[in-house]
DNA sequence: ATATTAAACGACATTGGTGTCGTTTTCAAT
DNA sequence: ATTGAAAACGACACCAATGTCGTTTAATAT
């Protein structure tokens, strides 16, 4: 009946499981990632790694949630500083972020939501439209909040000022993870995207 | 010595194969393409289609020039109207082209891009770069252009301008494939920019 | 110590695709 | 018609990766 390790033993081992795919996903990408590179970098052996993760997917899945949690926290907006000071901080932490961005899961990520059968599934797989939603969710309350205390008085709906953010963003870690962050020139892009933004959501007190 | 079908017979076959290529590319993207697929596609046996491409990254590479050809020459400058209106008009023509996203080879690039070691491979395939660059030339060249003619008064350097461009529409590209695009709302995200770009290069006549 | 139980192992059959190569077909020159 | 060249064919050997399953190992309860 009893069974021969405990729960916190499993859990641990799912961990390091976990963390090793993450490694292996950084490296390889998603496609060109097998379930054998994870064996080889976790030293777990073939069975042992598919009694945990059936398949490479669901191993893939299980990353990303274990990834996600830290995402969504950067829109809390704070009651500290202006909003505007926030999101201006935010852009600075975005450009560190984009210029790592090869020891990062962006490509990984980008590949997966292009080719994966199952996150191409919306159907039966809705988790790229919740991530998506999730994170316009978070942009969209941090605008409206802004809007609420008299920060922002923008000239678009927020709605559409959010879709655009995050198009931009994602085309730019796009191009860059492609042609590297001195030819994309992160930094001015993140600049000149701030602009819009200050065209955009005209906050009070800045010139 | 003399071969047994003629020069041009050769080209139009290796077109018809082009064709078949892309056709599979869009239904398919990159990554589940197949040589067999192409085979099947085009009637054509595996030897014969072997002895055209000697595999799969060449054949695509091959369909992608096929295509590009057309793709620069859409920021031509022409002196009928001003350049603004061309650029709005532009934007109003991508709405069309992002919106069947799904019917052109634009999956097919960004996994091509994302996963083969050809498109990969800086050092020996630049083909990625040099085709950012044209791209960025051109539509740099557009507004210097506009510039000149005194129609444009940036308030930001057009090179930033430029790179900005390009991730945006890259950006909004990628989100419409992977989420539909009324779920993007393509039509509102390119209004949004032009604002963006009103902002940024300050038409004269534009009120 | 011993028995029990499931975690971990790794050999194996299977799959899906690749690229080659000897053969067959077909066209055009004679 | 005959013949020679090369285009087209398709069987085949090969490879890389998958998922399974019977066996081994090791932690815990007794």
């Amino acid at each position: 009946m009893s069974p021969k390790v405990s729960e916190a033993y499993k859990k641990e081992k799912k961990i390091d499981l976990l963390r090793a795919a993450k490694r292996v996903f950084i490296n390889k990408g998603y496609t060109h990632a097998t379930m054998q590179d994870v064996m080889d970098e976790s030293g777990m052996s073939r069975g042992g790694l598919y009694s945990y993760f059936n398949h490479i997917d669901h191993l893939f899945m299980e990353v990303l949630q274990f990834e996600d949690q830290e995402d969504i926290l950067f829109f809390e907006p704070s009651d500290e500083y202006p909003l505007w000071t926030q999101l201006t901080e935010w852009l600075r932490l975005q450009q560190k972020n984009i210029e790592g961005i090869n020891n990062s899961l962006v490509r990984a990520k980008a590949e997966f939501f292009l080719t994966s059968n199952y996150a191409r599934d919306k159907e039966n797989y809705p988790y790229i439209t919740e991530r998506y939603d999730n994170i316009k969710n978070a942009i969209k309350g941090f605008i409206q909040k802004g809007i609420k205390q008299g920060e922002f008085q923008p000239i678009l709906d927020p709605e559409h000022i959010v879709l655009y953010f995050i198009s931009f963003i994602d085309g730019l870690m796009l191009d860059t993870f492609q042609l590297g962050s001195q030819k994309t020139d992160v930094k001015v892009q993140l600049t000149a995207f701030q602009f819009s933004l200050k065209a955009m959501l005209l906050p009070v007190g800045e010139k």
